[in-house]
DNA sequence: CTGTTTTTGTGAAAAAACTAACAATTAAAA
DNA sequence: TTTTAATTGTTAGTTTTTTCACAAAAACAG
């Protein structure tokens, strides 16, 4: 659908999931068809903007009548690489590690976790949900035998730059790093997306004390 | 330092974070001047654009030596707000609350909690660490007694909407949203900031599926 | 003390992102 | 069926963001 070699801008590629949650919320609700300006209003964007977006990838829509909400949505995944079978280790089963097995819906977002690791001699050997928990030491050889995309770094900030490393040797494609350190590989072809809490939370900080930022707001909902 | 009224863009502010985290370390590591070419490099940016980001707020530099890496670090934080003895509550003490009252270091970011707020009777009363767990049923009390700048909202997906108009209703200035949902607020002046998991994850997948991303990650080592 | 190098602050240029506009097409109404 | 209204794909224009370039100031070397 997108041309070969064109490069999708990372502005485009950070709305992709939030139009993709709010398709499965449409779907789920029934709606069948919505228009690029009824999906901009409820998701605060220009509707302009959206039909930008998705010509990036090949038009979805059809004149006149708009998008088949389950058509698009379907689209968006697929582009999003949902559907490309992708696995995931957990390295670190602390409390967050922990939490992200127990909560978070990795299957809905097109991973299936395959294996947790900690050092942990009482984790080790036991299972979180259905997933097996290994000892670190294991990792090299795991990486080596299952083909793993991304690994999910929940470890202590003192040990994630030396576990980072070994799941780029292993040969993962991407780090999703929770660790809050600045991660800083060799291999250059290993993704590294972070989720740094304090820069979100200094964020949200800083916004709080600044009123200009009140005003934008309320021009938006206009 | 900064002009009234100036409106500092987003782009800016989610950097700022980062040059704070980064003169953290540097500072730590005993490091007392840097340049803006020298911290571009370490950080995978352009000295341009760090000179640039710090004039929206004022000059921080000295001609011919460089940013003093205490002072910059001290000035980056209070404009993020970090001397303002900000309060946050958190709202919903399951696996993600527990985690993060037990491992994110509120205080390095300038937040005390104050308060923790669940449905489950076998919480309430307790305390994790030294924060004691309330009733939710309390909350709207507690909103009015104590100034809380920020509600950390980690309840089930079902209950954001709810939980989220409570603590806008209370008066908080912005809401730390984990909840996969866009929360839809009637009060604009209210700040939510959030954490999405899941968009995090599917961008990554979106990235190790485009073989395009690596060759940009390469030019950028140079 | 003088000259050379380093480095910022800052305005201007370039690039990127976003918005506007509209022909082409479809759906719905008359 | 014909007309009207809705809506996309897509180009062009505008705005925002980033990069470039360089004078002014400070540090450093000789």
């Amino acid at each position: 659908m997108k041309k070969a070699g064109t490069k999708v801008s990372v502005a485009v590629i950070r709305r992709l999931p939030r139009y993709y949650r709010k398709l499965s919320e449409l779907r789920q609700r029934g709606v069948v068809r919505i228009s690029s300006g009824a999906l901009a209003k409820d998701m605060g964007l220009t509707a302009s903007q959206i039909r930008q977006d998705l010509f990036c990838f090949g038009g979805f829509g059809q004149q006149g009548y708009g998008y088949n909400v389950e058509k698009l949505r379907e689209e968006i995944g697929d582009i999003l690489g949902i559907n490309r079978g992708n696995t995931a280790v957990i390295l670190g089963v602390g409390n967050l590690g922990h939490a992200l097995m127990q909560n978070f819906k990795f299957g809905n977002n097109g991973f299936s976790v395959t294996a947790a690791f900690d050092v942990d001699d009482s984790l080790v050997g036991t299972k979180i949900g259905s997933v097996q928990v290994y000892h670190v030491d294991e990792l090299e050889e795991y990486l080596q035998t299952y083909r793993v995309d991304v690994g999910v770094l929940t470890v202590p900030r003192a040990f994630a730059a030396e576990m980072a490393q070994k799941l780029a040797d292993g040969g993962v494609k991407g780090i999703w790093n929770f660790a809050n350190v600045e991660l800083k590989l060799d291999k250059p072809d290993v993704i590294v997306e972070n989720v740094h809490f304090s820069d979100s939370l200094l964020a949200l900080s800083y916004m709080i004390g600044e009123p200009i930022y009140e005003e934008e707001r309320e021009n938006e909902n206009e």
